[in-house]
DNA sequence: GTCTATAGCCAGATAGAC
DNA sequence: GTCTATCTGGCTATAGAC
């Protein structure tokens, strides 16, 4: 059992608090248009102030990307138990899961086009490392899918693998959202199901 | 017939290399990270010179983003011609077009999030005036497609128009092209697939 | 480690000559 | 309408006192 001196747990606590706020603003306005003076300003400290546990913008949102990687291994971890349900299912559950994440705000979206955050985060190994994790337990979950025939086989692990990163960012989640005609329940299970069984539906046809 | 002053021909031909840049710089970098510097450059006139055109860099992208619905509209017309293939059909080449325009490097991304873009796209008439033309074409089909039993009638009908328009800006076709172990036609076809059947696929399940 | 104050830079927009 | 040169504001990052 080793001790953990009070100071450091302020400081683990203070940290916290600020990846909080930089998952949230970045989740709401991305990496660019968020602004370090917001951060700072959202934590209640002064701007300089984070610059000693952050040594830049990108490292801040680093942190925020590493976090939420870290909260969906634990979510796998859970999944890893009930293994009853086919992976099908597990898989079905992770992606009901990012989406709870992106309804409650808090999934900061991908850098997916060019960036300087991109840049960072390649070579960030901490990063890196989870998300291979992450990519390496759905890639396992998608093979045995495919090869109990509960995906389409003739789709690259590589193409389903992509999909399910990309709709944890789906703008569709937020467009619904902002119609304002269903629940959130509602407008997981309508993603759920036309990332799953298309927009043909799960029907013969 | 009118008669088109040799002048405005020059103009009109300027400014529509004024937008083809736009739209090129655009679809790469996204509105945040493109610079009113870069397209003048691009063009090859001075920055001050793009503002006798259009009056503010949100002018300058909307202008682009107009472009685009107005080629999607061209392409529509020519779908309604052939009428014999259903709806579902037409649907499925519309979205073969909107990837082929993104693996063209063409296809400027959506302002999904909070963006001064999206304010002033939002009080742009002519925006919204060919947003709304190309919504209404596509929804008729989509309503057809429903009743024909070629689409998931338990699926709103706005659920399906969003997701075409968000997969028209698809991140995975990017990672697909990245990756560069597909031509372009293969990732068209898994990218239509994983959409109308998605990734469970087309067969009993 | 926290703050205030500021350096340094870059991008959007404009002035004014031609 | 085109250019060069410049203004202006906002942003990242840091200096330096406490």
């Amino acid at each position: 059992m080793t001790k953990v001196p009070f100071r450091e747990q302020m400081l683990r606590a203070r940290e916290d608090a600020i990846v909080s706020s930089v998952n949230r603003l970045l989740a709401g306005k991305g990496f660019d248009l968020m602004t370090v003076d917001e951060v700072a300003a959202d934590v209640g400290i002064a701007k300089a102030s984070l610059y000693k546990h952050f040594t830049s913008k990108e490292e801040l949102a680093a942190a925020a990307m590493i976090r939420v990687l870290d909260r969906a291994l634990e979510f796998l971890d859970t999944l890893q138990g009930d293994a009853q349900a086919g992976p099908r299912a597990q898989l079905q559950a992770v992606t009901r899961w990012t989406l709870q994440v992106q309804l409650a705000g808090e999934m900061p979206s991908l850098p997916s086009q060019n960036s300087s955050l991109r840049a960072a985060l390649m070579t960030n190994k901490i990063y890196l490392d989870r998300l291979m994790q992450v990519s390496d337990r759905l890639g396992a979950w998608i093979s045995a899918a495919q090869a109990h025939g509960e995906l389409n086989p003739a789709l690259p692990p590589e193409v389903v693998l992509y999909t399910l990163f990309a709709r944890a960012c789906d703008p569709v989640l937020g467009l619904l959202k902002l119609a304002g005609q269903y629940s959130d329940a509602q407008i997981i299970e309508m993603l759920v199901s036309s990332c799953f069984d298309g927009l043909s539906g799960p029907a013969a046809r």
